[in-house]
DNA sequence: CGCAATGAATTGAACATTCAGTTAATTAAG
DNA sequence: CTTAATTAACTGAATGTTCAATTCATTGCG
């Protein structure tokens, strides 16, 4: 007979497992029932294999932060918009920004979690700041394509990046106590109204100007 | 000698007390850090105490976010917005909803922590529900007002409410991230512009219209 | 072989909770 | 007014469990 051998993965891909798994365990039972002994049994490993990796939980949370925020920062990267023509291209901006695959990348109830943790936790603080800081960059480089072909009216683009931020951020916050699905897409289609109204976004003319 | 005698407390003042001290515990060490025995700590008092008035500590958990929600809920009562003249009342209401008090009633890193719950404990999840919707029916009644006196051109002023508590709660959301004061009020202003564009406000002409 | 991956066994502290008992305040009866 | 009975506040000890972490042994791959 022969016994269902083992397969030994090194740390490479046995890192981002147990992470995903940290992060999984969170999701299910908040931070504060996301144990290693309980990370341990979901993989059917042992406890002590996840201190083998990572030494002390505080660093598999700080390495989870890492792993969650380089899954956005890959996000930011892989946007689609490509419509050169200025106003396809902020409505198709809008629709990524507001879609449900952006709204699922990570999980909002993780998220908060942790952006609790960045409040004590100086490493998780810094780490948000850079990402938001790469958001800020992203959108002000579109606002200013936007400001460029004079299709809005903002201010300066880098703050104004950083409310429109708020307001994405803002949606996460709040689209999960939209429970129905029709008040939840209202919701969406509010929102994306808001901002261009917040630019100050003049359509295209149907016919004459 | 007169022993320092212990004053015994009811319920009535005991379990607000107790409440209040979890809170501190939770902002200082987060919900994952905040157990019965360092609360009991905290407040001199044995852990057994503690177990006499929430009898678990989730019934503590969910008494505590209906104590916070109550706090927020009178900061929604005594909103002192006096001005009557529509222009002078709505700055009014936006340096509101935009100060530093509003901001620091309760703690945003402790609300984090209780929105993650909110995730996974339905009376939670409805306690918040019903605070967001008090929140913007108030805000829904100010709007009205507005557009009556033809200073916004907002659309359906409930769901515009809605928007305008997302910016509110995605501006608590990164405030923290400013670390020195110039950029938080020049954020804090931007803030207010996007809200006043956001509704299309229309300021008073200064002379002639 | 040598080293990384993994597992077992175990530590001591902290955890929420229970329970039995004590102390103080309140009420009612004498 | 005094005192006994009742109730609520509170304490202390002990429960079994889970926690993160350590030490040491074993296994398998290159």
């Amino acid at each position: 007979m022969n016994k269902p051998l083992k397969i030994r993965k090194n740390a490479e891909l046995r890192k981002p497992e147990i992470l995903r798994s940290f992060y999984q365990t969170i999701i299910d039972e908040g931070l504060e029932g996301a144990s290693i002994g309980k990370v341990a049994r979901r993989m059917n490993i042992h406890p002590s294999l996840i201190m083998h990796y990572f030494s002390t939980k505080e660093n598999m949370m700080t390495e989870l932060v890492d792993y969650i925020i380089n899954e956005y920062g890959d996000l930011l990267k892989n946007v689609s918009v490509h419509h050169d023509e200025p106003h396809e291209r902020i409505h198709q901006l809008l629709d990524v920004l507001w879609s449900d695959e952006w709204y699922r990348k990570t999980d909002v109830s993780a998220d908060f979690s942790m952006l609790s943790v960045s409040f004590r936790h100086e490493k998780v603080n810094r780490r948000f700041r850079h990402l938001y800081a790469q958001f800020g960059k992203f959108l002000a480089k579109e606002l200013r394509r936007f400001m460029d072909a004079g299709i809005i009216s903002a201010g300066d683009p880098d703050i104004t990046a950083e409310v429109l931020v708020s307001l994405i951020e803002g949606y996460r916050h709040f689209k999960h106590f939209y429970v129905d699905s029709d008040s939840s897409e209202r919701f969406r289609q509010e929102m994306k109204r808001a901002v261009l109204n917040m630019l100050g976004y003049r359509p295209k003319q149907a016919g004459a100007g």
